[in-house]
DNA sequence: ATAAACGTTGACACCGACGTCAAGGTCAAG
DNA sequence: CTTGACCTTGACGTCGGTGTCAACGTTTAT
Protein backbone atom coordinates (compact mmCIF):
# COMPACT_ATOMS: atom_id res chain seq x y z
CA UNK A 1 0.00 0.00 0.00
CA UNK A 2 0.86 3.85 -0.01
CA UNK A 3 1.58 6.36 2.18
CA UNK A 4 -2.13 7.33 1.85
CA UNK A 5 -3.30 4.16 2.56
CA UNK A 6 -1.56 3.67 5.41
CA UNK A 7 -2.14 6.72 7.07
CA UNK A 8 -5.56 6.51 6.61
CA UNK A 9 -5.28 2.49 8.04
CA UNK A 10 -3.03 4.09 11.03
CA UNK A 11 -4.97 7.00 11.73
CA UNK A 12 -1.88 9.30 11.20
CA UNK A 13 -0.98 11.67 8.76
CA UNK A 14 1.30 11.69 5.80
CA UNK A 15 2.89 13.92 7.19
CA UNK A 16 3.77 12.02 10.87
CA UNK A 17 4.39 8.72 8.11
CA UNK A 18 7.58 10.80 6.49
CA UNK A 19 8.66 12.43 9.76
CA UNK A 20 8.95 8.99 10.93
CA UNK A 21 10.96 7.52 8.52
CA UNK A 22 13.11 10.38 8.74
CA UNK A 23 13.74 9.53 11.97
CA UNK A 24 14.49 6.36 11.09
CA UNK A 25 11.31 4.50 12.95
CA UNK A 26 9.95 3.05 9.81
CA UNK A 27 11.58 2.01 6.30
CA UNK A 28 10.40 2.21 3.24
CA UNK A 29 10.25 0.39 -0.26
CA UNK A 30 10.13 2.84 -3.04
CA UNK A 31 8.49 1.76 -6.07
CA UNK A 32 9.80 2.71 -10.15
CA UNK A 33 8.40 5.91 -9.63
CA UNK A 34 9.83 6.57 -6.47
CA UNK A 35 6.34 6.32 -4.10
CA UNK A 36 6.67 4.94 -0.86
CA UNK A 37 5.36 0.92 -0.87
CA UNK A 38 4.37 -0.22 2.54
CA UNK A 39 3.36 -3.71 4.05
CA UNK A 40 0.82 -4.91 6.58
CA UNK A 41 4.01 -5.25 9.36
CA UNK A 42 4.59 -1.81 8.26
CA UNK A 43 1.06 -0.88 9.81
CA UNK A 44 1.64 -2.96 12.74
CA UNK A 45 4.66 -0.83 13.59
CA UNK A 46 2.78 2.63 13.28
CA UNK A 47 -0.07 1.44 15.21
CA UNK A 48 2.90 0.35 18.27
CA UNK A 49 4.19 3.97 17.82
CA UNK A 50 1.27 5.76 18.00
CA UNK A 51 -0.23 3.15 20.74
CA UNK A 52 3.17 4.70 23.15
CA UNK A 53 3.30 8.17 21.50
CA UNK A 54 -0.28 8.57 23.33
CA UNK A 55 0.85 7.60 26.69
CA UNK A 56 3.91 10.30 26.55
CA UNK A 57 6.33 8.34 25.02
CA UNK A 58 8.97 10.42 22.71
CA UNK A 59 9.55 8.70 19.23
CA UNK A 60 13.25 7.63 20.81
CA UNK A 61 11.66 6.27 23.72
CA UNK A 62 10.03 4.00 21.07
CA UNK A 63 12.64 2.96 19.11
CA UNK A 64 13.79 -0.50 21.11
CA UNK A 65 9.86 -1.34 20.70
CA UNK A 66 10.09 -0.84 16.86
CA UNK A 67 12.84 -2.39 16.93
CA UNK A 68 11.64 -5.57 18.79
CA UNK A 69 8.93 -6.13 16.27
CA UNK A 70 10.81 -6.19 13.49
CA UNK A 71 12.84 -8.45 14.91
CA UNK A 72 10.29 -10.88 14.41
CA UNK A 73 8.49 -10.89 18.22
CA UNK A 74 5.02 -10.89 18.39
CA UNK A 75 4.95 -7.55 21.22
CA UNK A 76 7.05 -4.82 20.57
CA UNK A 77 7.92 -4.68 24.71
CA UNK A 78 9.18 -7.80 25.11
CA UNK A 79 12.85 -7.38 24.37
CA UNK A 80 15.26 -6.53 27.11
CA UNK A 81 15.61 -2.88 25.89
CA UNK A 82 11.76 -2.61 25.29
CA UNK A 83 11.35 -3.33 28.86
CA UNK A 84 14.19 -1.40 30.40
CA UNK A 85 12.46 1.53 28.57
CA UNK A 86 8.60 0.51 30.55
CA UNK A 87 10.78 1.11 33.61
CA UNK A 88 11.99 4.12 32.95
CA UNK A 89 9.38 5.57 31.86
CA UNK A 90 7.37 4.65 34.88
CA UNK A 91 9.78 6.30 37.26
CA UNK A 92 9.70 9.22 34.69
CA UNK A 93 5.79 9.62 35.62
CA UNK A 94 5.97 8.98 39.37
CA UNK A 95 8.46 11.85 39.59
CA UNK A 96 5.79 14.22 37.13
CA UNK A 97 2.69 12.70 39.38
CA UNK A 98 4.97 14.12 42.56
CA UNK A 99 5.90 16.98 41.29
CA UNK A 100 2.08 17.89 40.33
CA UNK A 101 0.90 16.66 43.46
CA UNK A 102 3.64 18.88 45.11
CA UNK A 103 2.34 21.75 43.00
CA UNK A 104 -1.04 21.45 43.67
CA UNK A 105 -1.05 21.38 47.32
CA UNK A 106 1.26 24.63 47.09
CA UNK A 107 -1.37 26.51 45.01
CA UNK A 108 -3.85 25.46 47.18
CA UNK A 109 -2.66 26.13 50.41
CA UNK A 110 -1.96 29.77 48.81
CA UNK A 111 -5.74 29.39 47.34
CA UNK A 112 -6.55 28.38 50.75
CA UNK A 113 -4.81 31.84 52.79
CA UNK A 114 -6.68 34.21 50.19
CA UNK A 115 -9.86 32.80 50.02
CA UNK A 116 -10.59 29.83 52.65
CA UNK A 117 -13.21 27.27 51.55
CA UNK A 118 -12.06 27.77 48.09
CA UNK A 119 -9.86 24.83 47.45
CA UNK A 120 -11.46 21.67 46.04
CA UNK A 121 -11.36 18.24 47.42
CA UNK A 122 -8.15 16.82 45.88
CA UNK A 123 -7.94 13.37 43.88
CA UNK A 124 -8.57 10.44 46.57
CA UNK A 125 -9.21 12.70 49.40
CA UNK A 126 -12.67 12.46 50.99
CA UNK B 1 18.94 49.50 41.96
CA UNK B 2 19.85 48.37 37.91
CA UNK B 3 19.48 45.45 36.10
CA UNK B 4 22.29 43.23 37.28
CA UNK B 5 21.46 44.17 41.23
CA UNK B 6 17.40 42.80 40.66
CA UNK B 7 19.04 39.99 38.98
CA UNK B 8 20.85 38.80 41.65
CA UNK B 9 19.29 39.53 44.23
CA UNK B 10 15.86 38.14 42.68
CA UNK B 11 17.95 35.08 41.72
CA UNK B 12 17.29 35.55 37.61
CA UNK B 13 18.93 36.11 34.70
CA UNK B 14 19.01 39.52 33.09
CA UNK B 15 17.79 38.02 30.52
CA UNK B 16 14.62 37.11 32.08
CA UNK B 17 14.01 40.26 33.53
CA UNK B 18 14.31 42.04 29.96
CA UNK B 19 11.79 39.33 28.79
CA UNK B 20 9.17 39.91 31.94
CA UNK B 21 9.49 43.59 30.68
CA UNK B 22 9.18 43.04 27.09
CA UNK B 23 6.14 40.65 27.58
CA UNK B 24 4.68 43.54 29.94
CA UNK B 25 4.75 41.90 33.32
CA UNK B 26 7.22 44.94 35.11
CA UNK B 27 8.10 48.55 33.99
CA UNK B 28 11.03 49.63 34.73
CA UNK B 29 11.94 52.87 34.62
CA UNK B 30 15.04 54.67 32.82
CA UNK B 31 17.66 57.09 33.69
CA UNK B 32 19.73 59.50 31.42
CA UNK B 33 21.89 57.23 29.76
CA UNK B 34 18.96 54.40 28.97
CA UNK B 35 19.61 51.90 32.11
CA UNK B 36 16.65 50.30 33.25
CA UNK B 37 16.79 51.79 37.02
CA UNK B 38 14.69 49.30 39.48
CA UNK B 39 12.56 49.78 43.09
CA UNK B 40 12.15 47.48 46.12
CA UNK B 41 9.02 47.23 44.34
CA UNK B 42 10.17 45.30 41.23
CA UNK B 43 11.97 43.02 43.53
CA UNK B 44 8.58 41.91 45.01
CA UNK B 45 7.08 41.60 41.74
CA UNK B 46 9.77 39.24 40.34
CA UNK B 47 9.91 37.15 43.06
CA UNK B 48 6.09 36.90 42.93
CA UNK B 49 6.19 35.76 39.15
CA UNK B 50 8.98 33.28 39.56
CA UNK B 51 7.39 31.65 42.48
CA UNK B 52 4.50 31.29 40.29
CA UNK B 53 6.40 30.29 37.45
CA UNK B 54 7.69 27.52 39.95
CA UNK B 55 4.50 25.53 40.16
CA UNK B 56 3.67 25.89 36.06
CA UNK B 57 2.89 28.73 36.60
CA UNK B 58 3.02 30.26 32.65
CA UNK B 59 4.00 34.49 32.10
CA UNK B 60 0.07 35.37 31.56
CA UNK B 61 -1.01 33.52 34.51
CA UNK B 62 1.22 35.58 36.67
CA UNK B 63 -0.36 38.70 34.93
CA UNK B 64 -3.18 39.28 37.43
CA UNK B 65 -0.86 38.50 40.05
CA UNK B 66 1.34 41.38 39.38
CA UNK B 67 -1.33 43.44 38.58
CA UNK B 68 -3.00 42.74 42.06
CA UNK B 69 0.46 43.86 43.69
CA UNK B 70 0.76 46.87 41.87
CA UNK B 71 -2.60 48.02 42.68
CA UNK B 72 -1.12 48.04 46.15
CA UNK B 73 -2.73 44.94 47.72
CA UNK B 74 0.13 43.20 50.18
CA UNK B 75 -0.67 39.62 48.27
CA UNK B 76 -1.23 39.08 44.78
CA UNK B 77 -3.06 36.51 44.89
CA UNK B 78 -5.87 38.67 47.30
CA UNK B 79 -7.24 39.97 43.86
CA UNK B 80 -11.01 38.16 42.80
CA UNK B 81 -8.76 37.98 38.86
CA UNK B 82 -5.41 35.98 40.67
CA UNK B 83 -8.45 33.62 42.62
CA UNK B 84 -10.10 32.75 39.46
CA UNK B 85 -6.74 31.90 37.71
CA UNK B 86 -5.81 29.62 40.96
CA UNK B 87 -8.82 27.84 40.75
CA UNK B 88 -7.91 27.30 36.98
CA UNK B 89 -4.37 26.23 37.76
CA UNK B 90 -5.77 23.60 40.43
CA UNK B 91 -8.48 22.04 38.00
CA UNK B 92 -5.57 22.19 35.36
CA UNK B 93 -3.20 20.21 37.77
CA UNK B 94 -5.73 18.02 38.76
CA UNK B 95 -6.77 17.04 34.73
CA UNK B 96 -2.90 16.51 34.41
CA UNK B 97 -2.57 14.38 37.57
CA UNK B 98 -5.45 12.02 36.17
CA UNK B 99 -3.87 11.95 32.95
CA UNK B 100 -0.72 10.53 34.41
CA UNK B 101 -1.92 8.30 36.91
CA UNK B 102 -4.02 6.86 33.76
CA UNK B 103 -1.13 6.21 31.90
CA UNK B 104 1.05 5.14 34.82
CA UNK B 105 -1.43 2.47 35.08
CA UNK B 106 -1.67 1.56 31.02
CA UNK B 107 2.72 1.29 31.47
CA UNK B 108 2.37 -0.74 34.32
CA UNK B 109 -0.40 -2.93 31.93
CA UNK B 110 1.83 -3.37 29.58
CA UNK B 111 4.93 -3.91 31.32
CA UNK B 112 3.47 -6.50 33.27
CA UNK B 113 2.42 -8.86 30.66
CA UNK B 114 5.63 -8.80 29.27
CA UNK B 115 7.69 -8.89 32.75
CA UNK B 116 4.81 -9.68 35.79
CA UNK B 117 6.59 -8.76 39.01
CA UNK B 118 8.43 -6.37 37.35
CA UNK B 119 6.19 -3.01 38.72
CA UNK B 120 7.15 -1.24 41.11
CA UNK B 121 4.30 -0.17 43.92
CA UNK B 122 2.16 2.75 42.49
CA UNK B 123 2.25 6.22 44.82
CA UNK B 124 -0.22 5.31 47.31
CA UNK B 125 -0.18 2.28 47.34
CA UNK B 126 1.13 -0.57 49.74
C1' DA C 1 -5.95 16.34 -23.40
C1' DT C 2 -7.08 17.36 -19.02
C1' DA C 3 -8.57 17.38 -14.43
C1' DA C 4 -8.56 15.10 -10.00
C1' DA C 5 -6.31 12.70 -6.76
C1' DC C 6 -2.46 10.91 -5.57
C1' DG C 7 2.80 11.11 -4.73
C1' DT C 8 7.65 13.66 -3.95
C1' DT C 9 11.16 16.88 -1.28
C1' DG C 10 12.07 21.07 1.17
C1' DA C 11 11.36 24.37 4.40
C1' DC C 12 9.05 27.63 7.58
C1' DA C 13 5.70 27.98 11.76
C1' DC C 14 4.35 26.63 16.26
C1' DC C 15 4.74 26.90 21.67
C1' DG C 16 7.44 29.27 26.24
C1' DA C 17 10.87 30.96 28.69
C1' DC C 18 14.56 31.93 28.24
C1' DG C 19 20.33 31.01 26.67
C1' DT C 20 23.63 32.93 24.10
C1' DC C 21 25.98 35.50 20.90
C1' DA C 22 26.84 40.04 18.35
C1' DA C 23 27.95 44.74 18.26
C1' DG C 24 27.90 48.45 20.50
C1' DG C 25 27.37 52.44 24.48
C1' DT C 26 28.57 53.96 29.65
C1' DC C 27 31.10 54.58 33.62
C1' DA C 28 34.41 54.19 37.58
C1' DA C 29 39.02 52.99 38.89
C1' DG C 30 43.97 52.82 38.06
C1' DC D 1 43.85 56.55 28.25
C1' DT D 2 42.55 52.19 28.95
C1' DT D 3 40.71 48.25 31.06
C1' DG D 4 36.87 45.88 32.72
C1' DA D 5 32.47 45.60 34.48
C1' DC D 6 28.41 47.10 33.56
C1' DC D 7 24.48 48.37 30.32
C1' DT D 8 21.68 48.53 25.56
C1' DT D 9 18.88 46.27 21.47
C1' DG D 10 18.37 42.60 18.18
C1' DA D 11 18.05 38.20 16.70
C1' DC D 12 18.76 33.26 16.26
C1' DG D 13 18.61 28.55 18.84
C1' DT D 14 16.30 25.29 21.92
C1' DC D 15 12.75 21.07 22.16
C1' DG D 16 8.99 17.45 19.52
C1' DG D 17 5.83 16.26 16.66
C1' DT D 18 3.76 17.60 13.57
C1' DG D 19 0.64 21.44 10.29
C1' DT D 20 0.90 23.73 6.27
C1' DC D 21 2.42 25.60 2.04
C1' DA D 22 5.18 25.61 -2.17
C1' DA D 23 6.41 23.70 -6.38
C1' DC D 24 6.58 19.92 -8.76
C1' DG D 25 6.01 14.74 -10.82
C1' DT D 26 2.58 10.45 -11.49
C1' DT D 27 -1.44 7.96 -12.29
C1' DT D 28 -6.22 7.15 -13.37
C1' DA D 29 -10.47 8.25 -15.31
C1' DT D 30 -13.10 10.67 -18.50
Amino acid sequence: MRIGELARRAGVSTRALRYYEQQGMIVARRTANGYREYGEADLKLVTEIRSLLSVGFTLEDARPFVACLRAGHESGGSCPESVAVYQRKLTEIDDEIRTLLTRRAEVAAQLTTVCPGCVLRKIGES
